[in-house]
DNA sequence: GTACTATTTAAAGTGGACTTTAAGTCAAGA
DNA sequence: TCTTGACTTAAAGTCCACTTTAAATAGTAC
C-alpha cells in the first residue's frame, strides 16, 4: 500500500493541502495516521477525495458531504445515500436555474431595452405598476 | 415634498432600516439631511430604492449598482449605463445557468442512477476514466 | 414624568469553503 | 552545518450583503 504525505495527496488530487486539512477538521475526511507528527495517507484517500469532488460538482455543501459519509446507518448502500441527497439537491438546483433565468429575463427584456435618459426616469417606469410590461423601459 | 424618517422609508420600500444605512455607507444611497441627528428623507429616495431593487433582481452586486449611479460621466444616459452593465452581467448569468445545469446533469444522470453498494465502489467508477459515461454509476 | 418606541453609532456576526498568516518543527541535500 | 522546503497548529482573513448587538439619545403617548 502506498503511503503519501499531505503534499503528495494534494498534488494527485489537484487541491491544496489546506483543503485536505480543512476536510479533516469538518469530518469529511478521517484523520490519517501520523509519522513524527506529519500526516501519512493511505492511497485510498484519493478515492474518498474523488467522491468529494464529484459531490461538489453536483452542488453539495461540505455539510451534505459529511452526511453522505457519516450520516447514514452503516448498511445503507451508496446508491440509496445518493438518491436521498440528490433528490433534495435537485430541488435546490432547479431553484437556482429559475432564479438565474429570471435575472436573464430582466437583463434582456427590461434593462437592455431601456430608453430612459436618467435613472429617475427608470424609477418612474418601475414604480408605475403599469398595464404594459413592454413600456417599463 | 414629503419628508420621511428612515423607518417610513424602510416600510414603504419593503426593506429594513439597516439596509438603508448600509446602502448609504457603501455610497449607493446619498446621505440625506438630518433633523436632530435623525435622517430625514425626501420621497425621491423611494425611486432610487426602486432602481436598486430592480438592479438586484437582475443580479447586480452593490459595487455594480454604485457604478450605475456614480461611475459614469454625468451626461451618460441611463440607457447606456444599463447596456454596458447588463451586457457584462448577462455573461455571468449565463455562466451561472450553465453551471447549475451541469450540476443537474450530474445529479440526474450519474448520482440518481448509482447502483454501487459502497462509496468506495463509486470512487472506482469515477476514477476509471472509462470509455462509457453511462457505466460510471 | 414615565414608559415605550425609534433612532443613532461602531463593531461584530452570519454563512460557506476554504486560504492565509504566524510561529514553530522536522527532514533531506550540499 | 546550513539552508531550503514541507509540514504542524490555531486563529484570522476572504467575499458579499446585510443583520445584529450594545449603549446611548431622541421623540411620542399617556
Amino acid at each position: 500500500m502506498e503511503e503519501l504525505t499531505i503534499g503528495e495527496v494534494a498534488k494527485r488530487a489537484g487541491i491544496r493541502a489546506s483543503a485536505i486539512r480543512y476536510y479533516e477538521s469538518v469530518d469529511v475526511l478521517p484523520a490519517p495516521s501520523r509519522i513524527n507528527g506529519r500526516r501519512r495517507y493511505d492511497a485510498r484517500v484519493l478515492e474518498r477525495l474523488a467522491v468529494i469532488q464529484i459531490a461538489q460538482q453536483a452542488g453539495f455543501t461540505v455539510a451534505e458531504i459529511r452526511t453522505l459519509f457519516n450520516g447514514f446507518a452503516a448498511e445503507t448502500p451508496a446508491s440509496a445515500r445518493w438518491e436521498i441527497l440528490a433528490q433534495q439537491k435537485l430541488v435546490e438546483v432547479d431553484a437556482v436555474i429559475r432564479r438565474a433565468q429570471a435575472m436573464k429575463r430582466v437583463l434582456e427584456e427590461e434593462l437592455l431595452h431601456c430608453r430612459c435618459l436618467t435613472l429617475d426616469e427608470c424609477a418612474r417606469c418601475i414604480l408605475e405598476e403599469g398595464e404594459s410590461d413592454k413600456l417599463f423601459f
